[in-house]
DNA sequence: TTCTTGACTTAGACAATGTCCAATGTAGGG
DNA sequence: CCCTACATTGGACATTGTCTAAGTCAAGAA
């Protein structure tokens, strides 16, 4: 992640306190938080960081494709720093868990000629969707 | 959509005036409106619906199997009608047009046993994204 | 090192979407 | 034609996200 600052810096992006938190926050490949969680996190290390301060930051990150969004159940979007492997989301339907999957193949070949309408399709998201080992056990 | 009320009322349901506009609203298969562009539609049709009661017709409708709720974006929710037919979504990232596509196979057969963490997964849901023929002369 | 300046941060108001509740109304069975 | 359980209403409240004006600071210049 000390990369990413880095190649940040290396774009001409000013390096503050505030943006090394946010970044350590998403430090590592599996987490998967909203934006209020990044900054209740952030705010454990710098306590007067500004909600605003945390949602521009993820947005520029986003911006710079270092972050991926990812909008899962129409709630609150999270912030998925696993962003230079691509990968499709497997989400638990009664918690809400989130985990990174890996499907063989690439979804935009299911998607014949004629289903697309004129449109110049540039992706495809795929959201699993099924009950953790955890919540079966219930 | 007639068929609609019928199936609902043999299920139960209370067939009030502000249900009926809510589901001819919905009525044709090819809409994706938010909650707040039914309540305005469904307005025009009976001026003092509230805007509680249409949330409440449209979580009710898609418990019960009837209308799907998509979130392509982060913002609102959509509520389509198009609920009896297997189908995915096709989204402009410029203008959040939604069209219906039907992409060949099963997704789910794409994601591998090890892939599924012991989750019993139920569904998958595609969101294709790409910039729509209207956008594209621009 | 210190200065300067434009980019960054802050606090809080505001906006968009959705939920809840107590009071009132009404569909449909008897 | 009445009940009564269920539905609707209006408005307060909750959550998530955006905007702005004023203050602050990182980093290059001298």
């Amino acid at each position: 992640m000390s990369d990413l600052l880095e190649r940040l810096r290396d774009r001409g992006w000013r390096l503050t306190a505030q943006r090394r938190v946010v970044a350590e926050v998403l430090d590592g490949d599996h987490v998967h938080y909203t934006a209020d969680e990044v900054h209740a996190r952030a705010t454990d290390r710098l306590p007067e960081i500004a909600r605003a301060t945390v949602y521009n930051t993820l947005s520029e990150l986003v911006a710079l494709g270092e972050v991926l969004e990812v909008s899962t159940d129409g709630r609150a979007k999270r912030y998925d720093p696993n962003a230079r492997h691509s990968h499709q989301h497997l989400v638990c339907s009664r918690c809400g868990t989130i985990r990174d999957v890996h499907p063989t193949g690439d979804p935009l070949t299911a998607l014949p000629e004629r289903e697309r309408f004129g449109f110049a399709v540039a992706e495809a998201t795929v959201t699993y969707r099924g009950v953790c080992p955890h919540c079966a056990d219930a």
